[in-house]
DNA sequence: AAAACTTTGCAACCTGATTGCATAAACTTT
DNA sequence: AAAGTTTATGCAATCAGGTTGCAAAGTTTT
């Protein structure tokens, strides 16, 4: 029971079982997003929907945010501290094609965008895919 | 056995049996992207499978280009007669978070972006969620 | 400590995507 | 035109990731 872990989740109003701070620890761990299964592997004895119900009520927290990567595995990773999941909060993400592993590009901030008359922008998902210097 | 389909398939190099005329008839009636379920859906007793790899078959030649908008199902669109499926073809998809339908941005070119040293750009998938005319 | 609520584990299920294999159709060669 | 070869199609089966129902275990409240 780590007590900084702990106070990482009650910060975003979530009770800090032992599972939940076993999963943050595996993300906090980690540079790259994680998908469901890759958190799953860390562990030995752990139910696959567990962690789901728990990265559900991370995301719902706004403890972590998700990309879809096109890899056909949703990706998770932290968020900031001061991280809303509003506009201002999206980023770029970067999906190695060598290595397969996604990396949140928090300093690119997705560009603006004129769309067309009529469209309205809520959201966006922007992921760049190619080489990343691991694997350079 | 439209005379201009055919054609079209044949400057793709593509052998224009009558499942493949159905199917790009399919794709070309639309405005919007279509999942491989959705073309489905438009027959009656055409095979998924079949379809499946006609989309792949299509996709290899550069027929047409897909997206993964987030929703769970790929979906599939026309290319430019003059689309290479290059960087320069990359454009934007509007995914309406109402109608749930797909729409190419072909007048959005993806942005230029500066990615850190040694992260090398070889594709993207911008998606942009949002209300669209239709359903604003 | 009983009642009420929350979290976890397990099995089952769902959906979209994908494959193996046999048949049918199209094309080539003799 | 028949035989041989290649390609396309249909059907059933499989896979993978995600998701749910339900009961047991753990926590919190009364
Ligand atoms: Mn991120
Ligand atoms: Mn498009
Ligand atoms: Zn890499
Ligand atoms: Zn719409």
């Amino acid at each position: 029971m780590n007590k900084d872990t702990d106070n990482k989740l009650k910060l975003r109003n979530i009770k800090p079982t032992a599972m939940r701070q076993l999963v943050y620890d595996v993300l906090s761990k980690q540079k790259k997003a994680l998908s469901l299964i890759e958190i799953e592997q860390q562990f030995e004895n752990v139910d696959r929907s567990t962690i789901f119900r728990t990265l559900k009520t991370f995301q719902d927290n706004l403890l972590i945010h998700s990309v879809d990567d096109g890899t056909g595995s949703v990706k998770y990773a932290l968020c900031d501290e001061d991280c809303t999941c509003s506009l201002n909060d999206l980023h770029i993400h970067f999906l190695c094609t060598k290595c397969g592993q996604t990396h949140c590009m928090k300093s690119m901030p997705i560009p603006n965008l004129d769309l067309p008359k009529d469209f309205s922008f809520e959201n966006a998902n922007f992921v760049v895919k190619g080489t990343c210097p691991n694997c350079k």
